[in-house]
DNA sequence: GGAGAATATCTTAGAAATGAGATATACAAC
DNA sequence: GTTGTATATCTCATTTCTAAGATATTCTCC
């Protein structure tokens, strides 16, 4: 037999695009799932950004009034743990919110150690001002989906974050 | 008639856990997903970003390098665009790739204010070692999902990003 | 009731990212 | 060609956030 031009491995290199096809299908279908799901939450975060920031204020920090105007005062530590940010993330947006007059901090009676956070009237009067404009947009970005679309969709989110959520405990 | 106790303003204040039931039934189906949607990604993220960190890269860090894995060599502006980050962000990252010798800038024949980045045989070998682990990771983080509801999910959530995109294209 | 482990928040240094503007180049219309 | 506008990247000041450790308090178990 005459000599075989082989494929050299630099070309398998130079052209990677065909990388994907070698993962199963399985991954396949995760990783895409991941791209699109990281850039659906990107465009809506970015939509509720810009909403918010009209009023000079951060998804972060809307995050804190949210849960406040909804719940009521709540420990710092349970405020931390619902918008998902570090312990000195939570006292440095609590301190800018303090400094708004829009949060206050109060003791708690039966633990020294901890403390509330609670919307101040100034902060109520805000959140009622702003909450309703807020809702709207970001329901406005999710009206490419029917409403029983997007309660598949939360149905689906919710068991994939939390699978996720569980393994990410598993780690600690 | 007699007199009529009427619930005052100040409870509905003191009391606002009630308030998201004020609303109306697809404001409240949008904002439960909105919240579902971000618990999803921050989990999965959270699950990413641990398994890379292991090899001192960010998520960042690591979506350019995927970006270049599997698309080859691409402009800067391409790049930015594609992991969702300012321009000034992209320049910050690339010179850490850069400093780190797992990527390299080459100048565009066609157009010279624009630049390529393109992974060294360094960041070539650092992407054959680690991304099949990384996609398996991510991978078992959607194993909550079978495959085929990982399709629909997929599905849905990229009808919502682009709509949620386009709403953001237009308010420029 | 005392020692040690656990917990809640705060402090600090610095990492990560943004946004406005600077610079250089390209393109379009005249 | 020249002028004006758009584009690609970079610079720099600033904002946002994290991680590690400090401090104060509580809980557990003997």
């Amino acid at each position: 037999m005459g000599p075989v031009t082989k494929t050299p491995e630099s070309d398998r290199v130079l052209h990677p695009e065909a990388h994907p096809l070698m993962v199963d299908d399985a991954t396949r279908t995760a990783l895409r799932l991941w791209v699109i799901l990281s850039r659906a939450h990107a465009a809506v975060a970015a939509r509720g950004a810009a909403d918010i920031a009209r009023h000079g204020l951060t998804l972060a920090e809307f995050g804190i009034l949210e849960a406040l105007y909804h719940v009521g005062p709540m420990l710092l530590g349970e405020v931390q743990r619902r918008i998902l940010v570090s312990s000195g993330g939570i006292t440095f947006l609590m301190d800018r919110l303090v400094a708004k007059e829009l949060v206050e901090r109060r003791c708690c009676n039966t633990d020294r150690r901890a403390r509330y956070a609670a919307l101040t009237p100034k902060g109520q009067a805000l959140m009622a001002e702003i909450f309703p404009g807020h809702a709207a947009a970001i329901t406005e970005a999710m009206q490419g989906l029917t409403e029983e679309e997007q309660r598949i969709a939360a149905e689906l989110l919710r068991t994939m974050g939390r699978t996720a959520a569980g393994l990410a405990e598993d780690s600690r």
